[in-house]
DNA sequence: GTTCTTTCTTGACACTCGTTCAGGAATGTC
DNA sequence: GACATTCCTGAACGAGTGTCAAGAAAGAAC
């Protein structure tokens, strides 16, 4: 329930009498954004136009416009979505984990699987962060994101912690500002050439759990 | 002397007969760089034309691309003149201090000036550190700037740990990735409109040092 | 004062962008 | 079948972009 809460919002401008069996609006609004991603992801906010979008895609640019009020209002959808899913995965391991040491190799592997084949997503959302520093249609969206990722990562730690009969040494903002800056940091030397980026951050984070949590 | 380390490079395009006595041209450079740092600090890299730019100055748009190759040059110029400028303020406060108590102070006044009074030159690092994310031409000052902080960091907290007799109980990175995470939550929230942001930083500061040092 | 170089202004060029919208296609409903 | 609604296309618009080049202005050298 975590992933949905940043996932839905959003509703069709004008929605009077649409009909809620099988919310095909809603469908065509996920498919566009997914197919968006993988531009967004490519190019970033500032570097992708509507028309480059629509021409990795069956569809023409005039159907964004149909779905979504402007470009903002499709980035903004396109990285919750994408989050939402994220945010989901981390829970499931959280959630079937039985041991400490479970938990930690849960969590490494998604840690890793997601570095490694999702990177454009991530980039598209350390880029859609800093926008909302500039402008205010993104802070809301951001502001909820990055909630739920701090959320994420407490729960993860505080089970954890608890599987060890511990508690987490360290408050919910910083312990997210640590991992989150680790990752920034990997995510910017994978990018950058360097192959031994999610080694390197799997090894610190391997060091660093036991002695917070 | 590390802060002069990510401000230089970037020199004329094709100096061939410039005297150096009184660098004129370097010093334009910076005239320039000074007065855009203004408008983009408020607008981000995306949105801030060269037009624009000019328009808050006393200059016309041509005179930046005579002492710059182009925008991602005056950019990169900008923000690298303006962290090195940032770093020496801190190294500043390191060289200075006598006591782990004095050391703490200045550290936390230094943080709570900039955050406060600097607040858009920050979120044009954050934008320009993102963009790098996607755009070559950025990596190269992006990860210099990185490390000349991560650097500027670690000597604050070794300098702190040095004064109470005690090591560093983490690795640079952790520790850079920890207070960057935290500078950039503050930062955000503070755009967002939360006056107690700056605080609440301080606040975190203040008791995780002496945990991690 | 004249000449040469450096510095700066101005206007134009060639694009790209988000958005709008008239109209056609597809789908659903009776 | 016909009609209504929903969905989609593609052209057009107006605004804005980085870049460049021609030449004016300012300064230095003699």
């Amino acid at each position: 329930m975590t992933s949905q809460a940043i996932a839905l919002s959003g509703a069709r401008p004008a929605a009077k009498g649409r009909r809620a069996p099988v919310d095909k609006f809603g469908a065509r609004r996920i498919e566009l954004a997914e197919a968006a991603l993988a531009t967004l992801g490519e190019l970033g906010y500032a570097r992708t136009s509507l028309r480059e979008i629509a021409e990795n895609t069956k569809f023409s640019h005039g159907v964004f416009h149909y779905y979504f009020a402007d470009k903002n209002e499709l980035i903004c959808f396109c990285v919750r979505h994408y989050k939402a899913k994220c945010v989901a995965r981390y829970d499931e391991v959280v959630a079937t984990a039985r041991t400490r040491e479970a938990l930690m190799a849960g969590f490494l592997e998604k840690l890793g699987e997601t570095i490694r084949d999702e990177a454009p997503m991530h980039r598209l959302w350390y880029d859609l962060r800093a926008q909302a520093l500039f402008e205010d249609a993104f802070r809301q969206d951001v502001a909820a994101i990055d909630k739920s990722l701090e959320a994420m990562v407490w729960r993860i730690v505080s089970r954890f912690a608890e599987l060890g009969g511990k508690r987490p040494a360290i408050s919910p903002p910083a312990l997210y500002a640590l991992f989150d800056g680790l990752f920034q940091k990997a995510l910017f030397e994978r990018f950058a050439g360097n192959a031994e980026a999610v080694a390197d951050l799997l090894a610190e984070v391997r060091r660093l759990l036991p002695t917070v949590a």
